[in-house]
DNA sequence: CTTAATCTGTAGTATTCACTACAGAACAAC
DNA sequence: GTTGTTCTGTAGTGAATACTACAGATTAAG
């Protein structure tokens, strides 16, 4: 689900034009699936989010699965890519993660809609026939494990972590922090008691050296 | 919620008896609350779980809603109350920390039902009408918190960690560790892992001193 | 113009949801 | 036995769900 067009895309169409911006409609449907999650987002909500009618939304996007994977696909681009970036850019590891982190409790208390992480939290409890969803964002849930490990090692090959250090444990310890923050930021963390508790990931790795 | 007769109660009732256990039929309806989640574990699932029909579970616990908390309530007492307990028994801060998480690790993978912590993730994205239960799952949550700082103080007043610890910030990072580990175990990882991503959480301390 | 193609609004579809009306069954008290 | 009380199974309630049939509207192409 990464074949995402995110048009400026003048469509070169045959038919009657679409009478509104798919982007921006997108992005309408995203603030609904992030501050409510996949199921409790309706499609009436959706839709009067949107400024549609279900047959638009259903023309435009698929139907409410599709809508919502190409939601996330959104907001992971235009919120976590530049952090993710950022960790491998900052040469020194300690520096990188501590910056990470401060940056997730950015955007996880972003005033857009300050309720955690829409990958973590928005397809957790849903019915058994959404499994292909929970399961697509399953996944990505397992690509920050992957971006951390990398991380990681580059800092043992830059000599700054030792050579022994359990990269896949702690990768995932690292995962598990920046999980578990979603969930404080749901339960009402300002942003400066979160940023606080990010401050505490870094601690997580071995002691500087 | 605390108002849990938790029979072997022998109800000295008037008219037909209850034709099953009320006990058992509230732990197979814990099972299916902890596996699906609230919103998705439907009545109907339920009631051939626990193995009545809807009018039953209507008459023994009054709702949806009543028969979930409940069952959370079931669910402390029996996996967590211990656990709890032993982190104020170990006298030495540190360790008590190491000990809680690796019991919590335990739980969270139960062969019962090895899918997380039912307070950190069952009522997560509920629909608006049942904002009634998430709040009252959302303040179990702050109790955790609260423990993990009255552990805190007391390894302040123990001489065991330095005065000017953060207790506040700290305790929010032992839960946000606690909290994030519930969605490793429902994202697949096998005991030993979880294990090792648990035994990093002590790191979260202030250096021994 | 006509024709073909696409979109839009109205008004539905079937399905599932939590929950319950009702009548009969099973008990205690009398 | 009768009466009163509580539970149970059948069968349903209205409401909400995701999704769509269809006809009219709006465009490009010929």
């Amino acid at each position: 689900m990464s074949n995402v067009a995110s048009s400026p895309s003048p469509p070169p169409s045959k038919g009657r034009p679409r009478g509104f911006d798919r982007d921006e409609a997108l992005t309408r449907a995203l603030d609904v699936f992030w501050r409510r999650g996949y199921e409790p987002a309706s499609v009436t909500e959706l839709c009067i989010a949107m400024g549609i009618n279900p047959p638009s939304l259903y023309a435009a996007f698929g139907n409410k699965a599709k809508l919502f994977l190409e939601a996330v696909d959104f907001y992971e681009r235009t919120y976590w890519s530049a952090t993710w970036a950022g960790l491998e850019k900052e040469p020194d590891v300690y520096r990188a993660i501590e910056a990470f982190f401060k940056a997730a409790a950015g955007i996880l208390l972003s005033p857009q809609a300050p309720c955690g992480c829409l990958v973590v939290l928005a397809a957790i409890n849903v019915s058994s026939d959404s499994t292909e969803v929970s399961d697509a964002i399953k996944s990505l849930r397992q690509v920050s494990k992957r971006l951390f490990a990398q991380r990681l090692k580059q800092g043992i090959k830059d000599g700054q972590l030792p050579q022994k250090t359990d990269v896949k444990s702690l990768a995932a310890t690292l995962s598990t922090m920046l999980e578990g923050m979603s969930i404080q930021a749901r339960d009402g963390l300002v942003h400066a008691e979160l940023a606080r508790v990010a401050s505490h990931a870094v601690r997580l790795l071995p002691p500087r050296f």
